[in-house]
DNA sequence: TATTATACTGTACATATATTCAGTATTTTT
DNA sequence: AAAAATACTGAATATATGTACAGTATAATA
């Protein structure tokens, strides 16, 4: 993307606020009005010079067919799903276990993730994480020691430390010491790591 | 806001998914495409209906002059500041503090909030706030006691639970045992709330 | 030094678009 | 049973809008 001048910032911001007011883009008169230019092509140049720099994209023809191009889209949010801690070993991201969903940006944790966690319990305390706190979940099965794992052992589903002791010992740490750690022995239980955390939103 | 029809909540659906599509609304000869409808004005006498009914605003005269209204829009997303816990008594929202912003949707948290405040060390541990976690804080210096509270005393900026003891004093207690209660009498010092927090949000 | 990019004013025009009017038919409400 | 709302087709039109063309001027680049 190359470089922007002042006056084609001026112009992408003029847009940037005349969508986020009405809900639709500027005309060329509009910018004009906004930035009191008297030409529409004052506009027409600086969009022209926008879009090939790679601001903005311009349907042909269509009235009002500005779209700003935004590498990281900060509006460009998505809805996540919050699902609860159940024991049960239903399918976590069954319908049924869909409490509700946030809207959320996508990209707003390091690592994109799929869904929040409501946590029930404190055993995780130490590090923060308390009842009824959301986790931010990426489902992956690739987690490394020391990670915070969503793991479910037969049908049960719960946050802890993961550290993995050798090739058929894992175990799940809780960050409370009134909790215990779980040993799993892998040769003679199920261990199903269902994602790792990747961020927490507390609502209070 | 009254009740939508079946074929109205299509349209709608078709003009939200035509926004996110291409950055801007359609006319009517696109929803007409979209759904299959043969006359420009059958889109127009639903959009007039969704008028009525309070899901969409129309321009009048404007070419693509549509605007879902949605009362918690989840796409209204803004930028907040997050500011660093700095001891230093410097203006809380001045721009050198501000260390980068981050996008979020109003109303992300239960009250709307005013910034971010990135916490420096463990004072309030056990209320499962750690270091580098933000802090969203709404501007107010209406708290309660059990508010945890952003004050100020002199130059120093704290996070801690606020509990007026009287008239003339008020205690800032931490969250973590190895911190003691700060007393504050407010006849000899000045005790600045510059907020209270109304959620977090950490990254990991 | 020639060329390109930037930054405008001003006019003109084809067409994209909103919007009205005239109908038809079905369903819902009063 | 009448009135109003819903759900369309089809045609017509004023105007909103993109866009091209003709200029002027300055700064940046090759």
């Amino acid at each position: 993307m190359k470089e922007i001048t002042s006056q084609q910032q001026r112009v992408l911001d003029c847009i940037q606020i005349y969508i986020k007011k009405t809900g639709f883009p500027p005309t060329r008169a509009d910018i004009c009005r906004e930035l009191g230019f008297k030409s529409p092509n004052s506009a027409e140049t600086h969009l022209r010079a926008l879009e090939k720099k790679g601001f903005i994209s311009i349907e042909s023809g269509a009235s009002r067919g500005i779209s700003v191009i935004n590498g990281e889209s900060p509006n460009d949010s998505n809805e996540y799903p919050i699902i609860g801690l159940v024991a049960a070993g239903s399918p976590t991201l069954a319908q049924e276990n869909i409490e509700k969903t946030i809207s959320c940006p996508e990209s707003f944790f390091d690592s994109n993730f799929d869904y929040f966690l409501k946590v029930k319990g404190l055993s995780m305390k130490d590090a923060g994480i308390m009842e009824d706190d959301l986790i931010a979940v990426k489902k992956t099965t690739d987690v490394r020691n020391g990670d915070i794992v969503i793991a479910r052992i037969d049908d049960e589903v719960t946050v802890k430390y993961f550290n993995r002791k050798n090739s058929k010992v894992v175990e799940l740490e809780p960050a409370n010491e009134d909790f215990e750690n779980i040993v799993v022995d892998l040769e003679h239980e199920q261990l199903h790591i269902e994602g790792k955390s990747v961020g927490l939103l507390r609502k209070n």
